[in-house]
DNA sequence: CTGAAAGCGCTAACAG
DNA sequence: CTGTTAGCGCTTTCAG
């Protein structure tokens, strides 16, 4: 029934070598007491019989995989390639491997994969989700790292400070001289959605003039964005400032004005969040509020190797600030009235 | 050293159910005789104590992992997110896990990985490669099926004809009345890429009046794409059509336009090929030859299952037809005059 | 129908 | 410095 493949197992080495399994294990290992000369014999046998060791039997020595998992909702979706290129990119360095895992935001797709990596001893995951809850993890009692979304406050978060981007986001419309400004929101349910809404919201209550805020729902999806925004355009003319909850959006809101043959920025300025490669290759060019994505999913790699090798979290939350692209969309001269 | 971790064994089992492992294991595999009564107690007991089996013990004696790997070029390119989800959504149902490779089409890269695969018994891969050879394959000796590009022969392959379906979009551009069409092309060492190119070639040699072809290089990216185009335009102002190589360039072939002032469909046609959804998002909206990613991936790991559990693979060449989404960018009339 | 026992390939005590 | 040995958790003969 077993394969018939032949690779070289540790005891050929050794029998190879004249020594025992144990020995070769030291040398493979780089770990305990072994004779200069045997271990170059030792080495010169692994060499010439490419011998690679079986990492199978390592694993259920050792109860660990060097493999990780990376949860996130759709990997179809343009923001999360590069945080999962960033991760992988980062862990194949030191040793690891990535199993993807697409859950849709379902939590029983969630579990599964949570059972799968169990069940693997996976030695660790990076997850993307607002669906999950702490309990559910301290069940399977692996370290975990929280990426772009938070989980609970004592597992490490790294994500971009939602709300003052958004701040910065509606910010930059008022400077440019916007005068009615409306927000595209994504779903209620995912936290960082509601986080850019309130920086919004803030920003239109602190700003003289602006008290008469306006929020359609997009839901991170392009389609239902432009279509928001075509109806609020149509019902209200006078808005000049559009701020989108994520780029995709933004090319909704993009499509919107242009079906009602508004001009983009003259007439209608519009700002995303993200800065998904995406926004810079629309015309025109979309400004937004770009994250560090790879460099957040680097660090959230290495904070993750970290809890592996058993170091305990020195913070738990790694804010990262979200820069403006100031682009095509929003370039327009700051209106010097009042 | 071990993990502290206290995960409930077959021997647990076992000894609640009272009787032996092998028997815990004849019922979790349905396989081999079991007295009704103790399967149903058996049952109970793994219920009761949450058993999950150990996939680690498993793989280290079937020499399986339920895994496979893909191994891609980068997830970050638009097109492979959408094959990557369609082979993780067909396997997870399976019960095998995907492992994320991605290449940069380096060969070292390449190489690590397969090594990588090999020590951790993965039991097959699907791959997007052209720089991979058939000998390095035969060494590891693993299932394997190629996708989106072909690596040998006898590795049965999924891909889509895109040599016809640059025929096809070449040829919509002359029956929406182009007169003089230009073909953006991607790297040389991509076969689908040249591919591609000859399908341009061979209808502008054989349809009268079109003899004079045009081809710039735009290595399929968005940036270079733009800058050929523009100078492109700029010496020939006389192009009327233009055939990308796939979107992402097509989006290029756009912005070069944009840039002077150039009017997409009216002045100029643009279509691109892959139809990956960024195409529609665009304004215009980007015609484009369509192809059909998710379920060449689905079919890809269809057949990798099966070269997995020993069947040997019916046809090696599965070829798809691209199909024209005739959008804005390519939209008019065809002119009556010649 | 069921149990005992021999591994799968590797690591880590524990004795030399 | 090196070898022997006992597992890691599971599957599968081989005898009852």
């Amino acid at each position: 029934m077993n394969k018939v493949i032949n690779v070289t197992t540790i005891r050929d080495v050794a029998k190879d070598a004249n020594v025992s399994v144990a020995t070769v294990s030291r040398v493979m290992n780089d770990n305990g007491y072994v004779n200069p000369e045997t271990r170059e014999k030792v080495k010169e046998t692994i060499a010439r019989l490419n011998y690679q060791p079986n990492s199978v039997a390592r694993s259920l020595y050792k109860k660990e995989s060097k493999t990780i998992g990376i949860m996130v909702p759709d990997i179809m979706n343009p923001y999360f390639p590069e945080l999962v290129r960033g991760v992988e990119d980062y862990l194949i360095e030191k040793g690891f491997t990535t199993i993807l895992c697409n859950t849709d935001e379902d939590p029983e797709k969630e579990r599964l994969y949570l059972d799968v990596m169990k069940q693997r001893y996976v030695d660790g995951a990076i997850i993307v989700s607002n669906t999950l809850k702490r309990d559910l993890i301290d069940e399977y009692d692996m370290p975990i790292v929280a990426l772009d979304r938070s989980i609970h406050e004592n597992v490490p978060t790294f994500m971009v400070d939602n709300t003052v981007g958004a701040e910065q986001a509606t910010q930059h419309l008022i400077d440019i001289g916007c005068k009615r400004i409306a927000h595209v929101r994504g779903p209620e349910h995912v936290e960082n959605a509601t986080a850019r809404y309130e920086g919004y919201y803030k920003i239109m209550q602190q700003t003289n003039g602006f008290q008469e805020h306006c929020v359609v729902q997009g839901d991170f999806d392009q389609k239902q964005s432009a279509k928001a925004v075509k109806q609020l355009l149509q019902e209200q003319p006078e808005i000049d400032g559009i701020f989108a909850g994520n780029d995709i959006m933004a090319l909704g809101a993009l499509k919107g004005a242009e079906s009602l043959g508004i001009k983009v920025p003259q007439e209608l300025a519009i700002i995303g969040f993200d800065g998904i490669d995406l926004s810079s290759m629309t015309i025109p060019e979309l400004s937004t509020m770009s994250q560090p994505i790879y460099e957040m999913s680097t660090q959230a790699a290495d904070a993750l190797m970290s809890l592996i090798s058993g170091q305990t979290a020195d913070e738990t939350e790694h804010i990262y600030q979200p820069t403006l692209e100031w682009r095509q969309s929003t370039d327009r001269i700051r209106k010097e009235d009042n």
